[in-house]
DNA sequence: CAGGATCCTGGGGGATACTG
DNA sequence: CAGTATCCCCCAGGATCCTG
């Protein structure tokens, strides 16, 4: 058939299409732990412990299935120093790394904006509780 | 208290840090139907319907959810003008025009790279599932 | 140290029907 | 047309315990 996007796995990569595999893509990218993961790797390789206490709130098993999903999907490698005890380090692929930049500047854009998002959301919770009397302090 | 992060809503920017506003402000534009809304409103100015028609699988219950919590952080704004029958209008405010050029490189990302993905998880799998004899069908 | 296995709960998110 | 309200299911994800 030729459907817009030959939902059989080739389309024309459009995100909008929740049936194209770029969808998929990012969603993976765009993940609440993958982003923070994906950041702190871009700084640098980094074994499991360094991970769980860079990355604030995220428990191990999060951690590891995300890391998982992403080695998966070849944007994370995972090198096993084979000794006793364990000694796992992941760092990013070179795919991985065409993207740190991306979700660096998503990473800035929250840490510098994010008392605007605060600010606003005051005002805006402000005005739905009580929008009269708001002529002093 | 003089603690890293001062918990009370002031902290150093960290994306990080779990308790900071910043990881909140990232998981509101990280989130799986915010990057496509706020991409979507980048390109136009958009109504409801036109949303819902230009983002593949979302409901008519994340699409008002999300605006709301989009609108209410200040990076979206609605405009209602005032017909019948209802006419609504949703822009980027210029907080949210300020993210766009990100946001849309993401989803660049995503449309360019996703059969690398793809092929990456093939791999992957097929090596997890077979790593003997794959010669035939 | 890295991470598998299990149990369990909250809420994300769909479907449907109703309203101004 | 642009939502709101309800019901309900499913699974993301935490807590806990166990292994190589």
């Amino acid at each position: 058939m030729t459907s817009p996007h030959e939902q059989n796995g080739q389309c024309v990569p459009d995100v909008f299409d929740a049936e194209c595999s770029a969808r998929h893509a990012l969603e993976l990218i765009s993940g609440k732990w993958s982003v923070l993961i994906l950041t702190a790797l871009a700084e640098a390789p980094r074994r499991n412990g360094a991970l769980l206490r860079r990355i604030g709130g995220i428990s191990q098993k999060m951690l590891t299935q995300t890391l998982k999903d992403l080695e998966r999907n070849g944007l994370v490698e995972r090198h096993d120093l084979r000794t006793v005890p364990l000694h796992v380090e992941y760092r990013l692929s070179a795919l991985g790394s065409s993207l740190s930049a991306t979700l660096i500047a998503l990473d800035r854009w929250a840490e510098r904006n994010f008392p605007e998002l605060d600010a606003a959301r005051a005002r805006h919770d402000a005005a739905r509780l009580g929008p009269v009397a708001q002529t002093d302090s």
